[in-house]
DNA sequence: CGCCAGGTAACCC
DNA sequence: GGGTTACATGGC
């Protein structure tokens, strides 16, 4: 597969117009997410494909000098168009919460102890989902009840399959496959091909469910969580995830075997404990934003042993030829 | 081997 | 309703 070349088509300057800090490194970058190859991240530029409808759209972000713009170097290929400039301004401005208030979690972590280290740590830290709906759930789902090893592979898999490769700014990602590009794959195929187990057969749900809920019918939902778990395969966690990441309810959380007991350790001081235990904890504490309560905390865990750390500048070469698949 | 992973649906009473 | 259990797969 011949990564498809992006030219450079145009630049953005995003202003960060939510109150309080914004942290461009730790927003961008998550320490504990998984490597997917959608994304690349240096210490001060980090590299994200996108797609809007079926465009393909690759970035290249860079914090700007007083911390409240970011500079976005566009490239695409032809079929780019002026309307594309706003979706993608307004996507990238959701997706890193650029309009989003962050002062009223700031101001009740400031009396809770538990959140002193991960607070000055990641100061200005905001919620990064740079998937939409549909995107998000299928990262939920592969999380499901495996490792993150095994969930590495399957996106892997997936991606290679289904996705796209671009290569722009010197470097080489993944894109994701649109809902309808995957709607004439059989669930045999993603089980016996993809690897993808039990889950094989849910996945064609989520395609059909996001070609005809786009993400605009969501935003008028008042019960996301609710309405996401309609989806088969889709439960409590993912629905959460979907809720958290993709609509950015900063109250709500998924809580799953892992982050439970991150959770457990910085707020209750045992091993592991109760989800609803935990929920509640946070909740109180944090009303209106446990999520970004749990969003600290775990970031914070992660932040000195990331899952895929930061890469030197020197590295973009190297990564370029473990993304190309060697095979046919 | 058996157990468990960044869960969920289907089944039981 | 609330408490089991099967579900695929790979790593240890």
């Amino acid at each position: 597969m011949k990564p498809r070349h992006l030219t450079h088509t145009d630049t953005l300057q995003l202003p960060i117009t939510g109150n309080g800090p914004f942290n461009f490194r730790h927003t961008l970058w998550k320490p504990s997410h998984y490597a997917t190859g959608l994304e690349a991240h240096t210490e001060t530029r980090s590299w994200r494909t996108f797609r809007i409808d079926s465009l393909i759209i690759g970035v290249a972000l860079t914090n700007g000098r007083d911390d409240r713009t970011i500079s976005v170097e566009v490239f695409a290929d032809g079929d780019y168009a002026p309307e594309h400039r706003d979706r993608l301004a307004r996507r990238l401005t959701t997706s890193y919460g650029l309009d989003e208030d962050l002062a009223p979690f700031t101001e009740l972590a400031a009396d809770v102890p538990a959140m002193r280290d991960p607070l000055h740590a990641l100061f200005g830290m905001r919620q990064s989902c740079p998937e939409d709906h549909f995107e998000i759930a299928v990262i939920a789902l592969l999380l499901q009840n495996t490792t993150i090893s095994r969930t590495t592979q399957m996106t892997r898999n997936l991606l290679t399959r289904h996705g796209r490769l671009v290569h722009f700014d010197g470097i080489t990602l993944r894109a994701w496959f649109t809902p309808a590009e995957i709607a004439a794959v059989t669930a045999e195929e993603f089980k016996e091909r993809d690897r993808l187990g039990y889950r094989a057969k849910t996945l064609p749900h989520f395609a059909a469910f996001f070609r005809d809920h786009h993400p605009e019918d969501l935003a008028a939902a008042d019960n996301l969580v609710e309405l996401f778990q309609q989806i088969k395969g889709v439960g409590p966690y993912t629905a959460a995830v979907m809720a958290s990441h993709a609509s950015r309810d900063p109250a709500v959380f998924g809580v799953d075997v892992w982050n439970r007991k991150i959770l457990a350790r910085r707020l209750l001081d045992t091993e592991d404990a109760a989800p609803e235990a935990i929920h509640e904890h946070l909740t109180r504490l944090f009303p209106g934003h446990a999520g970004t309560a749990a969003l600290y905390l775990v970031e914070h865990e992660y932040l000195r042993t990331p899952v895929a750390p930061l890469l030197p500048l020197d590295a973009i070469k190297t990564w370029n030829q473990e993304l190309r698949p060697s095979t046919s």
